[in-house]
DNA sequence: GTCGACACCGTCACCGTTCACCTCTTCACG
DNA sequence: CGTGAAGAGGTGAACGGTGACGGTGTCGAC
């Protein structure tokens, strides 16, 4: 996993790259005829046909990607905006968009930013723009990042992911909101009403949503959080968040807003004393694959950030006019995963 | 951190993208006026360089890559290939990688693939060889990687970033085999003696390294480990591993080879009834900022991916022969974070 | 036998840069 | 005052594709 020594493949042999034209010549058609196949194919005498597929081989022709981006104007490039790629669930979003933009033969182009600092949006925004790029996608809910990007003109489809609001009433829920609102439930029938949140950066739009969908879970149940403070997403502030909670609220569930910060929480109430799930049940969201592995293992619900990495780019290339649109990936819906770490709530 | 409705930016205004020539025009100069300035900006008379520039703000030119690129035969992103973007260590290099690179005003395309799958591994090679690249980095070792990368010929410069064979003898340490000496030196100074080894998967280089570096340091301190189980890098297999680890070898300390790994183990322990450290110490590699919040918290090392993935960059720069190479990046060593996963052995 | 339709394929111009080369000034110097 | 070198900037041709258009050859219908 570490650098150590490198080694250098060679500058290639020397020869230059083969064109069309080469290839052409030794098919003996002219250059467009070999366009032409490159491109659909039709309309090309079988034996032509049969004799440029041969030296296309031979010759292993790569098209030159910049040269034909210069003529159609148009690239097979995606730009994308990301953040916090260490975390899993932007990592695994980048991951299915990469994936589904590779399928339709794009390429995508990972910008990675901090999406609090209006410098390193601008910086991004910039060199995106620069290149040649088929769409540019925007998954970074950040206000400010909404902001910026609404800003500038790109000259292609920009698609940004934004979530969906869900403080606007009647409208479909996101995974985000449905996922809480099982977790909510699930701990509601535990016979849990005394909920406190660990929630994420108010200023991540996604941090925002769970907020919402758990005051809106609650308050379905007739209930209303105890209370709530905001972490970063990390475990360190959900240690922090959990240790600053007041005793004296008689607190039985903590909802974290992901498993990282909910492992925090698991920590400070192990240093406290306090067992969980008897004495205090704890969830979290995205279903880490450690998760199950933490003490005690984590309940917590999965979401698939795959597919929704791979609907994105799907969208974009809908924008883009890329009629590739085969088969919508429909993220699976979100999965309780119900572990140690919630139990029924201590009797008395 | 989900998708729910996307909103599209304009496709622009409708007006063609300015060239030189409109540039050009509009500052009455030749278009390889403009270029030049462009280029390096020596040679061109003070009057008609500021006219130039006024007219370049004005329109708001933006050099169109693809001409450029095929104009020089050159271009200003490079290729990378990763594996298991999920895992802490290599994104955390691809971080660095895509920032260093960054910096350099060159963009990163990374290719996420699974190394172990010839497949994969071919699909991204053929993907990343269309596209016009100034170079190409391979994070990546697996053998079949190596393998592959090596038979087919690029048309750039490719540096794979393979660690240094740690079984060849006398020749600079890689952090790897650093930070696993640390810990072996921190368990042994606590009298442990029976060691037990969690590896990665012996395809990877890295395991390889990591482990080839475990039994030479209880070799130079005159002990033999008592077994290894290979897992493949997730808490799942360190958990097997632990549960597989015969009991009547009468381990003291284990050594898993990351820190997910040692995760598994800490469960696998605590389902056995096993305390830590008091029957066993346990450590890992790759400090994870969770580490420090596991049940107990988790005796680690610490390795400075970033500035692993920034000098790779700069390596192929170097390859490439863009004499950007300012400063380089030197990697922090590994520094040994003890916690309470490890303690002394237990008398008796 | 002529004509039109159609399939096939070649020619030419163009995409926006850079590069090689040439021309025109300007100025110093003998 | 002629000469040459240096500085500034212009001209035309690549780069490797694609698109528009037009020219063949073949075949069936009249």
């Amino acid at each position: 996993m570490t650098v150590s020594t490198g080694q250098q493949q060679g500058q290639s042999s020397g020869k230059r790259v083969p064109t069309i034209y080469d290839v052409a010549r030794q098919a003996g058609v002219s250059h467009q005829t070999v366009s032409r196949l490159l491109k659909g194919g039709s309309g090309i005498r079988p034996e032509n046909r049969e004799r440029i597929e041969r030296v296309l081989k031979e010759l292993d022709y790569r098209p030159n990607l910049a040269a034909r981006s210069l003529a159609t104007n148009r690239s097979r490039r995606i730009g994308a905006m990301a953040y916090e790629m260490l975390e899993i669930g932007p990592s695994k979003i980048i991951q299915g968009a990469s994936n589904a933009a590779r399928e339709a033969g794009y390429l995508l182009d990972v910008v990675s930013l901090d999406p609090r600092s209006r410098n390193d949006i601008e910086v991004a925004v910039s060199l995106l723009a620069q290149q040649d790029l088929a769409g540019i996608l925007a998954f970074a809910p950040t206000d400010h990042l909404v902001e910026v990007v609404g800003d500038s003109r790109f000259s292609v489809p920009v698609y940004v992911e934004t979530e969906s609001d869900d403080s606007v009433p009647g409208h479909p829920a996101s995974p985000n909101s449905d996922g809480v609102r099982q977790l909510v439930d699930h701990l509601f029938q535990l016979g849990h009403r005394r909920f406190f949140h660990i929630s994420g950066p108010p200023a991540w739009l996604s941090a925002r949503n769970r907020s919402v969908a758990y005051e809106s879970a609650l308050a379905d149940r007739g209930l209303a959080s105890l209370g709530t403070l905001a972490g970063d997403w990390s475990a360190a502030s959900g240690y922090d968040g959990a240790m600053r909670m007041p005793g004296e609220l008689g607190v039985t569930a903590i909802v974290a807003a992901n498993d990282q910060m909910a492992l925090g929480v698991l920590r400070a109430l192990a240093e406290q004393g306090r067992a969980v799930p008897d004495e205090m049940s704890v969830v979290g969201m995205d279903d880490l694959p450690e998760a199950r592995f933490y003490s005690p293992p984590l309940t917590t619900v999965q979401l698939d950030f795959e597919n929704e990495g791979r609907l994105a780019v799907k969208r974009l290339l809908g924008l883009i006019g890329d009629e590739d649109a085969l088969v919508t990936p429909v993220p699976a819906p979100p999965r309780l995963v119900a572990r140690l770490s919630s139990g029924p709530v201590a009797a008395g």
